[in-house]
RNA sequence: GGCUGGAUGGCAGAGUGGUUAUGCAGCGGAUUGCAAAUCCGUGGACGCCGGUUCGAUUCCGACUCCAGCCUCCA
């Protein structure tokens, strides 16, 4: 069962072909580093590990690379404002931005590619555009000009009359077509610059991602990704740019676009002030809730942030473990046929609520399997999906008592539960329920099992 | 206003031209000293109006509502 991938550009599902059939190349656009990160930063984040973890299951090589912006007007201004350089302020955001993602199970790319690293491939991508008609220098600028690219809007879906018609915005007087934009501006003295053919100055916003997939990945790469949003104007752009400075040859194949995570149906963004970022998120609750959270429906949706719905992913992962528990002690055995639906599911254009729905399939069978190979075949078809989605990382054990440092400790619970054990063994049921209820109040649960008395803690 | 996408049971969320996923919640039962976990059973849905069809939630058109983009944004 092949890999099918909804393409943008072409508005519809395809199979997924690499250009080269042992490599696959993608490129993700990562985040602007001048404060932390959003919850929608981390869905975005999420979902294109979760590819690349399917990717890399059915591929040899998989090179991935995801850029970080660390120059830009905002972070200037950031930058500014504190008083110190521009690699100063977006260092730390880093380093931040990498500690919030991996409290996601959000992996490293191969390549993590700074703007500010390729000053000189972007410099000469436009010296590119511009010797062959397609970019010019105006006024300390240069420009790309629109008209030259005949498919632009092609994207996006949108035409340049449409565009013109609806647009608000006063035209710079050094434009040829007020649809051209911005591929390097000057830069003024107290402003972060580099030396240029054009003057000191420094990039437009979408040039650094052409140059940097120029430089690590190739003329034409097999994915590009990023959110929704970045469809108009930058990945237009850029598809403009990445055709024109390579003589007209394809610049990305396929082109997937993640859907927005809302907060009362409305857009999370760092515009509209309404986000949560992955920090406190992460303090809040478990990361692997909030993974699976952002992976419960299919990326291209939009996804509601709402406590309920981190609670189901809870109750989910809850689930899941109690299966893997039954098997605690035994050996993973691997089966692939256990595991085809949820590939099939991961393969139809990455279907994670129907590839959850498999895993569910499969908790059933673990609970009501009798045979040791069974439940061995089950915990690695288990395990294994749980890895491909980025969750079910830790023992079920872990997972029911890892516990918060004011809670109370395994030895005092285990001190009641033998106080609860002789209670029963008397007889005396009411000092057994107020000592299960004492554990109650301070967030542990018991089970009798047949091997014995467990608990774990809820919340 | 223009463009793109969406509207499925109490909630989340797949999918399909006719046999009505999945999970949570609910209800009934099994198990349990009582619970928990688990198992068995069960009710409940396709925004609105037309059209195509033997038959539409699924295809086509209008409408309503929602989201995204058109300005920085994942």
């Amino acid at each position: 069962m092949a890999l099918s991938i909804y393409n943008t550009l072409t508005g519809s599902k395809e199979v997924f072909q690499p250009l080269d059939p042992n490599r696959v190349t993608l490129y993700v656009c990562g985040p602007t580093v001048y404060n932390y990160l959003h919850i929608g930063n981390g869905r975005s984040a999420v979902i294109f590990d979760t590819l690349v973890r399917l990717l890399r299951f059915q591929y040899d090589q998989v090179v991935f690379a995801r850029n970080i912006t660390d120059v830009d007007d905002k972070i200037n201004q950031a930058a500014a404002q504190e008083g110190i350089s521009i690699r100063e302020l977006t260092d730390r955001y880093i380093q931040a931005y990498h500690e919030d993602i991996d409290g996601l199970n959000v992996a490293l790319p191969d390549i993590e590619p700074r703007a500010t690293d390729h000053i000189s491939q972007m410099i000469a991508a436009i010296e590119q555009m511009i010797s062959a008609g397609h970019a010019y220098a105006a006024d300390g600028h240069v420009l790309f000009n629109v008209p030259s690219f005949k498919d632009y809007g092609k994207l996006s879906k949108r035409n340049t009359d449409d565009m013109l018609a609806g647009a608000r915005v006063e035209v710079a007087s050094y434009k040829k077509d007020p649809m051209d934009f911005v591929l390097w501006k000057p830069s003024a003295d107290d402003q972060p610059g580099w030396e240029s053919p054009w003057g000191r100055g420094r990039p437009g916003w979408h040039i650094e991602c052409t140059a940097m997939i120029q430089a690590h990945l190739g003329n034409t790469i097999d994915i590009h990704g990023g959110g929704r949003d970045l469809t108009f104007p930058h990945h237009e752009n850029e598809l403009a740019q990445g055709t024109c400075c390579h003589d007209d040859e394809e610049y990305v194949r396929y082109w997937m676009h993640n859907g927005m995570l809302t907060v009362d149906g409305e857009k999370m963004s760092k515009s509209l002030g309404n986000f949560i970022t992955i920090r406190d998120a992460l303090q809040q609750y478990h990361g692997e809730h909030l993974r699976l959270m952002m992976l419960s429906s299919q990326y291209r949706s939009s996804l509601d942030w709402t406590d309920a719905l981190i609670k189901q992913s809870k109750q989910t992962l809850d689930r899941f473990y109690n299966a893997l528990a039954e098997a605690q002690s035994l050996e993973a055995k691997e089966k692939p046929e256990l595991l085809a639906d949820f590939v099939a599911a991961m393969n139809d254009d990455l279907n994670t609520p129907l590839a959850i729905a498999a895993m569910h399939e499969l908790a059933g069978h673990m609970f009501k399997a009798e045979s040791d190979d069974e439940k061995q075949q089950l915990k690695w078809a288990l395990l294994t999906a749980g890895d491909l989605l980025g969750i079910l990382y830790e023992s079920p054990e872990q997972w029911f008592t890892a516990a918060s440092d004011d809670a109370i400790s395994p030895e005092a619970i285990e001190q009641l539960i033998a106080e609860r054990t002789a209670a029963k063994k008397s007889k005396d049921f009411a000092r057994a329920d107020a000592i299960r209820v004492e554990l109650d109040e301070a967030g542990v649960e018991i089970q009798d099992t047949p091997e014995g008395v467990r608990w774990r803690r809820k919340g």
